[in-house]
RNA sequence: GGCCGCUUAGCUCAGUUGGUAGAGCAACCGGUUUACAUCCGGUAGGUCAGGGGUUCAAGUCCCUUAGCGGCCACCA
């Protein structure tokens, strides 16, 4: 044995020996312990955080080892929006835009791009030692999923928990689609308030560029000041001449907030849009969604939101209609997760799923402990969430995903129409317009969005039907596909035995987003929750807690830390000393210092080796009964079973991380600096009473490590048992 | 504003039903005739955020204050 453990010498003739001897499937007619690979992006290569999969790795090992029939399924998602954001960053770097192209070859070349992009980081999985049968991975626009999830579709459906509806949605004019209230980020900024005279009333807005759009004034019903006003019709000089407006009373508004009294905008603020409801007032849409006022503005029209609130702003201080502006005005503004631009809400026809029936049953199962959280705190949180669960609009106006079913007879539904015609130019309208001057068939070839009314009829079908029909351009929400996951990974005739899987260990932030849709769809298609456990972990941040960003520049690269410190040091680095649930921050020093752990078993290896290689004759004759012991070895083997029936306790709920630390500190403190320190004066004395006592707790040692530092402790049992020996199949005690 | 969590050694953090504090890294002193210097032995360093309470005993339980973080809601 070398003096040193190198990784490096090991680590790939180990994963093939364990792919060789079979050991990424599962072994079968044993008890069955199922664990689903949250579904990296399909063009995604390995940063950090993916090295907690690792929890799912050691969870496997750990099971395989105590004879249960360990299956983990990998897979890739698509990754809708995120995948279509990267593709187009880097259309933008040839001076191309989406604009360019038809829906279909758009889509066509953002499949080449995740194909010539994926597959990476399943070999980095690999040099991780991750025990996943790669053979059995699902992707999520395989031809299975997407008969899942048509047959989902269809159902809901039937069933009649589908719907269309306009919707003011947080659009993002540059991404080009709208994100659900859970894609949105608040950040605080401080930006002008205007007081702006509404005939004889003044209120304040940070959005006089939505005035167009307005349908109602509001104040609160119990206002003093403005009680003569309500249920009154105003008259207002505006820009665009005399107007009159209504002024109602609702309970939303807040009298502290600036004069008292708002602007009630429905097309284009979420809050203003209930409000309309309540009142039933018009929706008028001022603002179009390339994010430019459109020709209910006046002079306005074509310009930028940003452009017109700076030229609508002047325009009303030399009309005198500016009583004054707060430019100090501190307040929360929704930006797009993705890109950072401010986002704007926008009426648009969407997708919806009603989701008061199908959540009861998630939150039953929750309350029942059919599913259990780890650490526990989350089990609040997603109740918490589920509770207050509104209907899901499950459409995106993006071209990478699972194209929504749903077809447009065109001669009966007047839809707006984007395409390009034969001459490649982008053509828009309504489709009986359109109709008139192309023939179908250029539209339906160069078709790039299609936006029907809502309340038009349509067919659900996976097939285009017989006539003049076009498809609904809108895409599935990626988590419509991948909340579907356990029902897609496992095949028909496992799930009498795998299902619900064991485990589901994944990123605490994406709990509403997956986990909640994963059980809301399995309850309502197999009314069995789709796994009995869920393990959280959370943000890999760097050594201050910081979240790794390419813009902070303080992003580890892991394979590198493999590279370096091999593969066990990195996935120990990110269990040892981290509290179950906390932030994980990652450090070279951390790294290293298991690494160094690694060296040392791999030297209380090569010590025992030699010692029972110097004194193999009178080992060989030489029998230590129990009874025997002396005092410090029984309580060295005492300490050994007691160590070991903690491990399984704590492994079986777990805590992976303290009893890592705990078998730590018996190898290194307790076996190595104290038992072999003194085992060494008496081996010079030619006492070798113990050593197969010492080795043999050794070696049930290496196979407590074995899920945690894979490969040291494998090549440490090799060099004592061969090198066609496994842990993963040893006979210990 | 609602719910949850955190505050322990210079840094990053452990500390399971309450029994006078630990690890890794960093620092300091000493030690290499071969298991490992990717090592061993030792030293220093904490009024366990502040205050109050329960108890024979509190880092650990309860109340409270402050700061930080997470989730949610609001944000015209």
């Amino acid at each position: 044995m070398d003096k040193r453990f190198i990784a490096t010498d090991y680590e790939n003739k180990l994963y093939s020996f364990w792919e060789k001897q079979g050991f990424l499937k599962p072994k079968t007619k044993l008890k069955p312990f199922t664990i689903l690979m949250p579904p990296p992006n399909a063009n995604a290569s390995l940063h950090a955080g993916h090295g907690m999969y690792a929890v799912d790795d050691i969870l496997i090992r750990y099971k395989r080892i105590r004879g249960f029939s360990s299956l983990w399924i990998p897979g890739m998602d698509h990754a809708g929006f995120e995948t279509q954001y990267v593709y187009e960053k880097q259309l933008k770097k040839t001076g191309k835009s989406r604009l360019d192209f038809d829906r279909a070859t758009l889509y066509q070349n953002i499949e080449r791009f995740v194909k010539d992009n994926s597959g990476l980081i399943y070999q980095q999985f690999k040099r991780l030692g991750f025990l996943a049968d790669w053979s059995r991975s699902v992707f999520t626009l395989d031809s299975a999923v997407l008969e899942r999830v048509y047959a989902t579709f269809i159902k809901m459906q039937t069933e009649g928990y589908v719907y269309r509806d306009d919707y003011i949605v947080n659009y993002c004019p540059f991404c080009g689609t709208s994100l659900s209230e859970l894609e949105v980020k608040h950040v605080e900024r401080i930006d002008p308030l205007y007081y702006l005279k509404y005939g004889p009333l003044v209120l304040a807005t940070v959005r006089p560029e939505t005035k167009f759009g307005d349908t109602a004034l509001a104040v609160h019903p119990k206002d003093k000041r403005y009680q003569q006003w309500i249920g009154k019709t105003v008259d207002v000089q505006g820009l665009l001449g005399q107007f009159k407006i209504k002024v109602i009373a609702d309970e939303t508004v807040d009298p502290d907030f600036g004069t008292g009294v708002v602007k009630i905008t429905p097309a284009h603020d979420p809050h203003d849009f209930e409000v309309g409801k309540r009142h039933h007032l018009k929706v008028k849409q001022v603002i179009n969604r390339q994010g430019r006022l459109n020709e209910h503005t006046g002079p306005y029209a074509g310009l930028k939101v940003k452009i017109a609130r700076e030229k609508i702003v002047a325009d009303l201080k030399q009309k005198g209609l500016i009583e004054r502006i707060d430019d100090q005005y501190l307040h929360a503004v929704t930006v797009c997760y993705k890109c950072g631009r401010d986002l704007e809400p926008t009426i648009i026809p969407n997708w919806f799923i009603k989701v008061k029936q199908l959540k009861q049953p998630v939150i039953k199962a929750i309350k029942d402990k059919q599913v259990r959280f780890f650490p526990v705190r989350y089990q609040k949180q997603i109740l918490q969430w589920l509770e207050q669960m509104h209907d899901w609009p499950i459409s995106r106006q993006i071209t990478w995903g699972i194209r929504i079913p749903a077809w447009y007879d065109i001669n009966q539904t007047n839809a707006y129409l984007v395409f390009l015609n034969s001459q490649k130019e982008s053509v828009k309208g309504y489709a009986q317009d359109l109709l008139k001057k192309y023939p179908f068939s250029q539209i339906e070839a160069g078709l790039q969005e299609l936006s029907a009314p809502v309340g038009s009829d349509y067919t659900i079908s996976v097939t285009k039907p017989e006539g003049q029909y076009l498809q609904e351009t809108d895409t599935f929400d990626t988590w419509f596909s991948s909340g579907q996951w356990p029902l897609v990974t496992l095949k028909a005739e496992e799930y009498a035995y795998r299902f619900p899987t064991d485990v589901l260990g994944t990123l605490s932030d994406i709990l509403p987003f997956w986990v909640s849709r994963m059980l809301l769809f399995s309850l309502y298609l197999k009314k069995q929750v789709p796994f009995k456990n869920v393990y959280l972990w959370s943000m890999v941040s760097d050594s201050k807690g910081q979240k790794m960003s390419k813009s902070k520049g303080n992003v580890i690269n892991p394979i590198e830390l493999v590279e370096k410190y091999g593969a066990d040091a990195f996935r120990a680095s990110l269990l040892f000393g981290v509290a179950e649930g906390s932030k994980i921050p990652l450090t070279e020093e951390k790294v290293k210092a298991m690494r160094n752990f690694a060296n040392k078993i791999w030297n209380i290896g090569r010590f025992l080796e030699m010692s029972l290689k110097e004194n193999s004759t009178a080992v060989d004759q030489f029998e230590l009964i129990d009874k025997d012991l002396k005092t410090d070895e029984a309580k060295l083997l005492e300490e050994f079973n007691k160590l070991k029936a903690k491990y399984q306790n704590q492994m079986d709920r777990f805590q992976l991380s303290r009893t890592f630390g705990e078998v730590y500190e018996f190898v290194w403190h307790r076996l190595a600096d104290e038992y072999l320190e003194a085992l060494k004066v008496e081996l010079r004395n030619g006492n070798i009473r113990t050593l197969k006592l010492v080795k043999n707790i050794f070696v049930s040692c290496l196979v407590l490590l074995h899920p945690f530092m894979p490969f040291v402790t494998e090549a440490v049992y090799q060099e004592f048992e061969g090198s066609q020996a496994s842990l993963l199949v040893a006979k210990t005690t």
